[in-house]
DNA sequence: GCTTCCCGCCAGCGG
DNA sequence: CCGCTGGCGGGAAGC
């Protein structure tokens, strides 16, 4: 039943962008699924639970999938992977990358996408969603009728790989929408194709800077928007602190002195964006790209007077941040996802957790009013929930 | 006046 | 044939 709001009617039109924001929605969609419960999700539920229209569940779901955290399993039906699985996935996703296009992003050949009508013959299927496993074997353009292909080919859960890629593979940790829609388009599109393709591009930044793996910036100079890959550490499964806290060691510059100025690393990214000469750009993005191939997977910088946080959506409990400091330090710095993940369980020892816990809960109840009501302020009374 | 990006139409596809 | 999926781009909120 159409609680989703109406933007035309409704008196006192409290209808705020911001608030239907995919990013939004997926802090909310975490946060609602997040649990150790949880094994499948129904996207029926998931649209009614979130209020809002299932085609929108659609966008999440499909960049969900594509980092890992969840994984189709039928009609309707999704697993939860969980962030446990992210690392994984992204260790892929570089490898993938680095084989696919032997030399760099050099532009059209690799992670292209074909034109309007007429098929192409490359089809880089990076998609598999079953398993866990992307991609059984780097797979080359083989035999495909790329009948359908060229759908998946412009699917937003590939366009997301290849935007990852972007930053795991190549190290220019800065790059602005159009720019990446241009490199992942390959040379000389149609405008409108780019225009598209940006589109699809700031959908799925907004999902990933919810996530904290991506942050939006702007280049010190230019002043133009771009992203910033934040990532996160390596690391499978358990979740001891000392590991945490060594690895925190070797978070090099990234955290320190980036925080909102040029470093060495980032002298590409702050060039990129001048340079229209498509050849210069290249061997740019091959340059870096050799340059250092490890450091793919970092823990996310976090300023020092940064209040952190994760805010998982409207109903972001004030008390996180406090929550966390009083926690200790590596509490602070813990910035994984298995550890988030932890800590939105219920069954925590803490005692911080747990009330915050139950403030979240509180919290998410007047959100659900919002949605489901229309004015999050009583006026009137909304319904009785739950 | 440009950037960001939500909304929902409607083509494909799977069952 | 009928739902489920999800590409796509108009056009409006935001800055």
């Amino acid at each position: 039943m159409a609680l989703a709001s109406d933007p035309s009617k409704d008196s006192r039109s409290t209808y705020c962008r911001k608030q239907k924001s995919l990013g939004l929605l997926c802090s909310n969609f975490l946060s609602l699924y997040n649990r150790e419960d949880v094994e499948t999700i129904g996207l029926d539920d998931a649209a009614r639970r979130l209020g809002v229209e299932r085609r929108r569940i659609y966008d999440i779901v499909n960049v969900l999938e594509s980092i890992g955290v969840l994984a189709r399993k039928a009609k309707n039906r999704y697993s939860w992977k969980g962030f446990g699985a992210i690392p994984r996935t992204l260790q892929q996703l570089k490898e993938e990358g680095l084989k696919e296009n032997g030399s760099g992003f050099d532009g059209s050949s690799s992670v292209k996408g074909s034109d309007d009508d007429e098929d192409d013959r490359d089809s880089n299927t990076i998609y598999s969603s079953q398993t866990d496993k992307l991609n059984p074997n780097s797979g080359f353009n083989s035999a495909g009728p790329c009948k359908s292909e060229n759908r998946r080919e412009k699917s937003l859960g590939l366009l997301t790989q290849n935007f990852v890629k972007l930053f795991l593979c190549t190290h220019v940790d800065m790059i602005c929408l159009d720019e990446a829609a241009k490199i992942l388009l390959g040379d000389g599109r149609p405008p409108a194709m780019t225009r598209t393709k940006v589109r699809r591009l700031y959908d799925i930044a907004n999902v990933l800077s919810s996530m904290k793996f991506i942050e939006k910036t702007h280049h010190p100079e230019t002043r133009k928007p771009a992203f910033r890959w934040l990532g996160l550490r390596e690391r499978s499964e358990d979740k001891s602190v000392d590991a945490l806290c060594a690895n925190e060691s070797k978070k090099r510059v990234f955290g320190t002195e980036l925080t909102n100025t040029t470093i060495k690393r980032s002298r590409v990214a702050l060039t990129m964006d001048g340079i229209s000469d498509e050849a210069t750009r290249k061997r740019l993005l091959t340059e870096v790209k050799c340059e250092n191939l490890e450091n793919d997977i970092h823990i996310p910088k976090q300023e020092p007077g940064c209040k952190k946080s994760y805010h998982f959506g409207p109903f972001a409990p004030p008390t996180v941040s406090q929550a966390e400091v009083s926690e200790t330090d590596r509490m602070k710095r813990v910035h994984d996802w298995e550890s988030l993940a932890s800590s939105y369980r219920p069954q925590y020892h803490n005692q911080a957790l747990k009330d915050l816990f139950a403030h979240y809960v509180q919290a998410w109840k007047s959100w659900y009013l919002e949605v489901a009501g229309k004015n999050p302020i009583h006026l009137m009374s909304g319904r009785a929930l739950s």
